[in-house]
DNA sequence: CTCCGTGCAAATGGTTTGCATCTTA
DNA sequence: TAAGATGCAAACCATTTGCACGGAG
């Protein structure tokens, strides 16, 4: 469902706050981006300058119970990240989240009676030990 | 190899408090247990109570760069894992994390190219979504 | 008009750092 | 005895909280 459709429909306001952030949140997940919390502080600010930090926290805490959004954290950040099912790898050559789409993968958790939310692993991307 | 052989091939001095924090952390791994920094610090303390956090921070962290630990994060807190390659499910109904061995995980990660140091997962256990 | 939501500032809590002291090799 | 480790306290920084004000419904 869309996610202004969510929010609508469980009684929350649909503030310009609100309205932003996901606009924001979403054009970045769109693009296969994998934002930090401040990531997305920072962009917001830039087209509303008078929100505080704590409303982006509240409003991305909001996405992520109502399923909007998922996350997960590394190196003390919070990462947001979309719903569809797909594994991120950290690459822990060189730091970067990689945004693997495979079946098999999938497949092999649903084999081992798992709902997968957010799957993410630490590894090598390049094949390099 | 052994833990203490790889430190000490490496040149690290081992002290008494990186025996103890070995030994500790290894006794909890073995029982594939996924101990908190505070839950090993915990344990530490009472065998060894006039050591310092920072230097069981220092402890793991060099545990940690040498292979001989892994460690992922959760709920703003770090958690540490064993080496083994395995699936660690973070149930999202109960908050517990389950340890999965999936020979049929590992394969599909394979065969993605992808070489797993670890492997977090949210999701649901026992299927509800 | 009434709550719900926001903004601010202060608090929290896990982790890191700086530095003097101590200890392993 | 010299480089490497430790312990302590303070610093850091992402996140959370409390509360008075403001705006959506």
């Amino acid at each position: 469902m869309e996610p202004l459709s969510v929010l609508k429909e469980k009684g929350y306001r649909l503030t310009p706050q609100r309205l932003e952030v996901v606009k924001i949140v979403l054009e970045k997940l769109d693009k296969r981006e994998h934002p930090t919390f401040n990531d997305i502080l920072a962009e917001v600010k830039a087209r509303m300058p008078s929100i505080s930090a704590s409303t982006v926290y509240n409003i991305l805490k909001l996405l992520e119970d109502n399923g909007v959004v998922v996350s997960f954290e590394h190196n003390g950040r919070t990462y947001y990240d979309r719903i569809e099912p797909h594994i991120n790898v950290i690459c822990l050559n060189d730091g970067k989240v990689i945004d693997i789409q495979s079946e098999e993968v999938l497949k092999a958790f649903e084999n081992e009676g798992i709902k997968p939310v957010a799957i993410v692993v630490k590894g090598y991307c390049g094949g390099k030990a």
